[in-house]
DNA sequence: CACGATATCTGACTAAAGTCAGATATATGC
DNA sequence: GCATATATCTGACTTTAGTCAGATATCGTG
């Protein structure tokens, strides 16, 4: 009873039974549960039939014939796609998007309902981050993106809260050589962010400098997220932008208070070197040639 | 992308595709998941059609047929039930149990799988264990346990070394009063145990005394099952049972290093009386007239 | 502009799940 | 013993999901 697979199938079975209960509340909106779900990917703002397709795993006959009940029932209008008039483009009409708003509302309820009979709904939260980062691990993606987008920003201030809680002295960015967004965008860096569904667990700057190098900053992964592997694939996307980038050297900074970061470098070819800047918080410096 | 409802949401997304994947596998038996889902009942000792019935949620006319199906395949057999012709059991033929040990097999390596593939196993089940309480709050059942059970020693294992973690001088269950068997079995006490599916998650035992009272003891909720009110449910049936065995005083003993469970008394009607024991743990005491 | 590739649609099918109205046998209370 | 309730079974149905083989329109390339 108490042994790991017997608690994993526990849970499969819990959570099988809440799944069914949703879809059940699905129903009793007087829709099969293919035509609602395709119009729930249409509503998230999948346009494109053949990606919606793909998504839910219909076949091409299937999907048509799903496509033709929404559109009949006049939730959706279908138009050719304006680059390629053999794809189909499908979107929310007002009585769809009324439609689907009700479908957003059984789900939020779901969850709001969930979330309100415990005391400890923070615990419960991260548990679930937890399992779903395991389960999609297989589904993350490393975007490029704006450092200064909010899936960016979000990262970062999870970052410096980390950095707060890991330090003796604390964290003070302003403090900290913050770096200018500007080098952290296509063409003198980049920036990374890990993407879980449409949660962001990760993220990895890189800030191009005048110096002949250009260094790797604001490495970050979510607790949750952690054991999956997911450091070592953010420094790996960002060796292969510097690359593209004609970069050569990289720079790094860190802290001996974060063991597992100094231990990612030296796995993965990096060199322990003299310090190289004068920021107060780091006291280890690497440098991997590219 | 970040309030709680959105991770909800992220979390069933997860898991809906995951739980998909195991069906999938199921169905490479070449058997409907309808009649494996029967099969799987059967197996895990579920005999009685109706409660099978109950279980699934099926529709009388579809139960019969998948029993049927199950029976020319010659994986079960059914019969009357010896109490009322009109009721059948079914149980498993050796070429059931043969099947069932296959799908138990699939399950198993799925959930093996899924921990193999992860550095950090012990978090991701304490975090499932936690969701799958959560979720089957309202199927937690307490059933009345020989002290001497697996279920019951296990939890009693796990209130010890919680003791042992939060005491200061840790705790050695030889230097307490650790209470006879005999004395928390009817009539003179009981032992229940908090059951969610197969696991147990929390315990507490009624000591039956000479001295014109009982005792409460090991008050215990597993970690993943807290903010779920459980504490107050199994001291309520302890108070049910102890007015059926005719007992009108309850007393108990605990430690101020267990802040939650003096909370929990003082709520719930007890009052705090001067020692009434040499065990060397305690050192708050209560009593409860019924 | 011909040709093969691609995206979608249509028709014709099957399998699975579920519904519902009796039929049958047995149990229970008066 | 009889009326009523209960558990299961059977037959006749519908809905949903899914499959597959073409048909049709459009695209990209030489």
């Amino acid at each position: 009873m108490l042994d790991p697979v017997s608690r994993v199938r526990r849970f499969n079975r819990a959570v099988t039974s809440a799944v069914g209960a949703l879809d059940t509340s699905f129903l009793g909106r007087g829709r099969p549960l293919g035509a609602a779900r395709v119009l729930n990917a249409i509503g998230h703002g999948r346009s494109d039939v053949a990606e919606i397709r793909d998504y839910l795993g219909l076949d091409s006959g299937l999907m048509s014939r799903l496509l033709r009940s929404l559109e009949d029932e006049g939730l959706i209008e279908t138009t050719a796609h304006e680059d390629d008039a053999r794809r189909r483009v499908a979107k929310l009409t007002r009585a769809g998007r009324r439609e689907f708003a009700a479908y957003e509302a059984l789900s939020n309820a779901q969850a709001e309902g969930f979330l309100d009979r415990h005391s400890q709904a923070e615990a419960l939260l991260a548990a679930m981050d937890l399992i779903a980062s395991a389960l999609t691990r297989d589904r993350i993606s490393l975007d490029e993106m704006d450092p200064r987008s909010a899936e960016a920003r979000y990262c970062l201030g999870e970052y410096y809260a980390e950095l707060g809680r890991r330090f003796k002295q604390g964290f003070d960015v302003t403090l900290s050589r913050d770096p200018d967004a500007a080098d952290m965008r296509r063409p003198r860096g980049t920036f990374i962010v890990a993407m879980s569904d449409t949660l962001p667990i990760g993220c990895v700057g890189l800030k191009g400098t005048d110096h002949g190098y250009a260094e790797i900053k604001r490495l970050w992964v979510a607790p949750a997220a952690r054991g999956l592997g997911l450091g070592r694939r953010l420094m790996h996307a960002t060796e292969t932008a510097a690359r593209e980038l004609g970069i050569k050297l990289l720079r790094l900074d860190t802290n001996s208070a974060l063991p597992e970061a100094g231990q990612l470098y030296r796995r993965t070819g990096w060199s322990e070197i003299p310090r190289f800047n004068d920021d107060p918080y780091p006291d280890l410096f690497f440098e991997k040639r590219l």
